[in-house]
DNA sequence: ATATAGTGTGTATTTTTTACACTAAGTAAT
DNA sequence: ATTACTTAGTGTAAAAAATACACACTATAT
């Protein structure tokens, strides 16, 4: 950390905060690094900027070569630009985030060569983060708190079919209260995002829920009104 | 437009979206620029961020140098970046906004060096706007829409002591449609943030009515927490 | 058949939101 | 001093939304 590194000029990166949910727990993917400055630390997946990229195409990019992943919704919440946030130059970085479901169909491949490793690990026991990564990461898990209450963004941390306890399930954890059930079904199903599916659960030993999807169609129609948690 | 023009390395600024209000109507802060590129359109007042600036002091600094003012909630809220915004090259700009009283007491000295002139501007009645500042102020807008529901900003636009009608009268014009008198005010009142003073409106030829201030303890405490509009 | 574990459902109460109209107070003009 | 004018300031009833709360059902495993 205190050796002399080369300067950079200004550049700007893009740091991604990607919630992934197993079923369980929230994670955040994080990487190994194996690169000074801080080698072998934890730190947000993240990249540099390419000149002719757009920052959503950046962030797309960034979010493909870590996971394997397509078409997620992700969202740039905020700049973190504190003159040494990075110890060899300034490097504003913009933070994105992104939900995503974990294991089930389809596997991630969180390859990048500059990293030792990825990993998902769980939110309630996360390392000590590289640069200002955990600043970063605090912010997002705030604004997520705060757009699942008035975006159906929950969705994006499941399969495609769900139970309606397995929804809830991700709603609690990411306010960090229980909610009530009957009340929580009342209202969920009173945004009209949902279909009923004909199908249940499989592979459960007891009675099997059933199960959901999120309607594209509707949710286009309420994208942009406010509903309310 | 079409001529050639140096280019640029990376670099960032910030632009500003100040919106004012005068008593009557919302306005912006603009300046008419006085150089190439878009010489002679009306922009955002921004500029460069400083070499050892955090961005949060970079804002504070370069809404000073436009305003004189100093000590206002400012808040950014989106980076743009497209990779053909700016015609000399790749400039990454983060989009704060703030909020200000206009008239009355102190008098805003916006001088800007690179500007032939900076005005209040209603945004009932914009020019068109240089580089893809229509966009960031569109998301400003939207921005302050939102938050003006949520959290208690309203007042930043108003004198340290205002009527209930004249809060009012700003709810209005940010959230675009009227609203009940007296349901406004219990709502508003019921959030416990405004003290009512003994003291009244002068100078109308009608029935003056009671001044307010925005009780900062309170405020405090309620902060972060949830309100609603 | 029985134990187990999660599914799925309704109602009464409280709180919040909405809709709505008149009197009071001060100023200006005559 | 009367009158006209303009905005301030207030309450209630109805509707809608949020909350609190408990038990029977169903599938599986043993």
């Amino acid at each position: 950390m205190e050796q002399i590194l080369p300067h950079l000029d200004s550049v700007f990166s893009i740091d991604c905060v990607l919630f992934g949910f197993d079923g369980k727990e929230l994670k955040i993917l994080l990487i190994e690094r194996n690169e000074e400055p801080f080698k072998d630390w934890w730190a947000l997946p993240g990249n540099i900027v390419g000149p002719d990229e757009s920052l959503d195409q950046s962030a797309s990019r960034i979010l493909y070569e870590l996971t394997g992943l397509r078409g997620i919704y992700m969202e740039q919440y905020y700049a973190f630009g504190d003159p040494h946030r990075h110890p060899q130059g300034r490097v504003i970085t913009l933070a994105y985030y992104a939900l995503i479901r974990l294991g089930g169909d389809k596997e991630l491949r969180p390859i990048s060569t500059y990293a030792k490793r990825a990993n998902w690990l769980p939110i309630s026991d996360l390392p000590k983060l590289a640069f200002d990564h955990q600043k970063i990461y605090d912010k997002g898990l705030e604004k997520i708190k705060r757009r699942i209450k008035h975006q159906p963004i929950a969705f994006e941390l499941l399969p495609e079919k769900f139970t309606l306890t397995q929804l809830q399930h991700v709603y609690e954890l990411v306010l960090g209260k229980k909610l009530d059930k009957r009340n929580f079904r009342k209202k969920i199903v009173s945004f009209g995002v949902l279909k009923e599916l004909d199908e249940k659960q499989k592979g459960v030993s007891y009675r099997a829920a059933t199960l959901y999807r999120f309607d594209k169609r509707k949710y286009a129609k309420l994208f942009g009104k406010e509903i309310s948690f």
